[in-house]
RNA sequence: GGAGGAAUGGCAGAGCGGUCGAUUGCGGCAGUCUUGAAAACUGUUGAAGGUAACACUUCCGGGGGUUCGAAUCCCUCUUCCUCCGCCA
């Protein structure tokens, strides 16, 4: 959520800036001032009048002490008046206020001056390709044959067990997924991030804090019973962590690693763009969080960039790496990079990581804060990313490392793996 | 699931319905002393809104109520603790 401070004294700028996300309720930003106005006016008046009970309340202790009964009774008048005055204004308050909540929740985030304008996809902006383009054999498999040659994913079973969307990993299938997340894990911890195991059913107030609520109900699976959400990623939990408090400049950076499954409703796609592990309802996925001092979030993306980009270049995948138009940015995000790596067998690139800084965007909403070195306390900056998305991954290693003699391994996984093929 | 008890500032822990945003201790910060550090001593130390800066308003787990006035009384929800039951 954008700070209305900001916004009052940029509305402009803001505008301008939302032009390139391409957002269409411009107005909002208007909206927001004048209610921002209007509940200053009448939080002032309320206030002024609430000031005045409270004055006429002391005296009435005092006089009362005294046993000026008659005295005290004229100010009890005096007070209740007052307050008939303040009722109304106290109810138009509240009203306002939550408009005003309400239109700032529609606002996305700002991009920043580095994201292209664009609107779709094909406007973002390859800023690096790398990773051996394999050369197929004749007869290359697409990853859901090679998964059913290889006996490493059932998706009928899932359908049955559960639904589609719900692949059933099964012997060097599963091994190989709790292969990766180890190295996943390993390999982040080893960087400086400190390893969270978090809850994957998260309440009202965490899936507010990160910005799936409100307005992305639809996308997450809900206990109905417990007024509890299923995490679509583990940046929910992790970075909810800190929701609320007030950190000391000398914790910064905050950084943090968790392993969840992940859980996507993603209703109406179907297709080839579903096929094997394209997309799923349940994935596993291994991911990065950081909250840091405002000045060097975009030094800690670039960071987190070549962090990632370095995972997967031990994993021996061809990649490229794309800086997000505005179009194609998520709501909360102030700058996005995608990870795509090259499913040969499909002939498309899938996405496997998607870092972004989301300035102060989220921690706003979070009221994630910090002392900075002259006492004044401010938002952190946070950031994530996926280190990795596993399906994606294994569709891509498969097909990649496809040999006659089987599934070939990059080395970094083989003591992971405890063996070099499949 | 059942029965009791509790929830106060970073932590610990006071608080009679009025002068309490809240005693005190620890911790943090600054200073004195010291070559430096420790100890000791002194001062300082919550957040949000609002203001040019003050003033002022709100916050003692959340929500509601009683009252001229609520951290203090009542209702309710949540969480934690103790005991019982069940259980990976």
């Amino acid at each position: 959520m954008l700070q209305v401070a900001f916004i009052r004294q940029n509305v402009d700028f803001v505008k301008e800036r939302l032009g390139v996300r391409n957002f269409s309720e411009i107005g909002l930003v208007d909206t927001v001032v004048s209610l921002d106005e209007q509940r200053k006016k009448l939080q002032q008046e309320s206030e002024t009048s609430q000031s005045s009970v409270n004055a006429l309340s002391k005296e009435i202790g005092q006089l009362m002490a005294k046993g000026q009964k008659e005295e005290a009774e004229a100010k009890k008048q005096q007070v209740a008046d007052l307050k008939a005055a303040i009722g109304p204004l106290s109810t138009r308050l509240a009203a306002v206020e939550e408009e005003l909540t309400t239109a700032l929740l529609r606002l996305p985030n700002l991009p920043a001056a580095a994201v292209p304008r664009g609107k779709t996809p094909e406007d973002n902006v390859i800023v690096k390709e790398g990773g051996p383009m394999p050369a197929l054999p004749a007869g290359a498999q697409p990853h859901w044959d090679l998964a059913k040659k290889y006996n490493l994913i059932d998706f009928e079973l899932g359908n049955k067990l559960t639904g589609s969307g719900f692949p059933v990993y099964i012997d060097k299938g599963a091994k190989l997924q709790r292969a990766l997340i180890q190295y996943f894990l390993d390999f982040n911890t080893a960087a400086g991030y400190t390893e969270i195991e978090p809850p994957i059913l998260v309440n009202e107030a965490s899936a507010r804090g990160t910005g799936q609520l409100p307005d992305k109900e639809g996308q997450m699976y809900y206990v109905n019973e417990d007024n509890l959400y299923l995490i679509p990623t583990a940046e929910v939990p992790v970075t909810n962590i800190y929701r609320d408090e007030i950190v000391k400049e000398t914790q910064l950076p905050i950084r943090m690693t968790a392993y969840t499954p992940c859980f996507r409703r993603e209703a109406g796609s179907y297709g080839k763009d579903v096929r094997g592990l394209n997309r799923l309802h349940q994935f596993d996925k291994v991911e990065i969080v950081q909250l840091v001092d405002p000045a060097k979030s975009y030094d800690v993306l670039e960071e987190m960039v070549a962090h990632v980009e370095r995972l997967l270049l031990s994993l021996e995948l061809p990649y490229r790496i794309l800086r997000l138009c505005g179009g194609d940015m998520g709501f909360t995000s102030a700058m996005t990079y995608d990870f795509e790596v090259y499913s040969a067998a499909q002939e498309k690139w899938l996405e496997v990581s998607s870092v972004s800084n989301f300035e102060s965007f989220q921690t706003n909403r979070m009221k994630i804060r910090y002392k900075d070195g002259g006492g004044k306390t401010q938002l952190v900056h946070s950031l994530n990313g996926s280190s990795l998305a596993l399906p994606r991954i294994v569709a891509c290693l498969l097909e990649t490392h496809q040999t006659a003699e089987g599934i070939s391994l990059p080395a970094a996984l083989h003591p992971y793996f405890k063996a070099e093929k499949i």
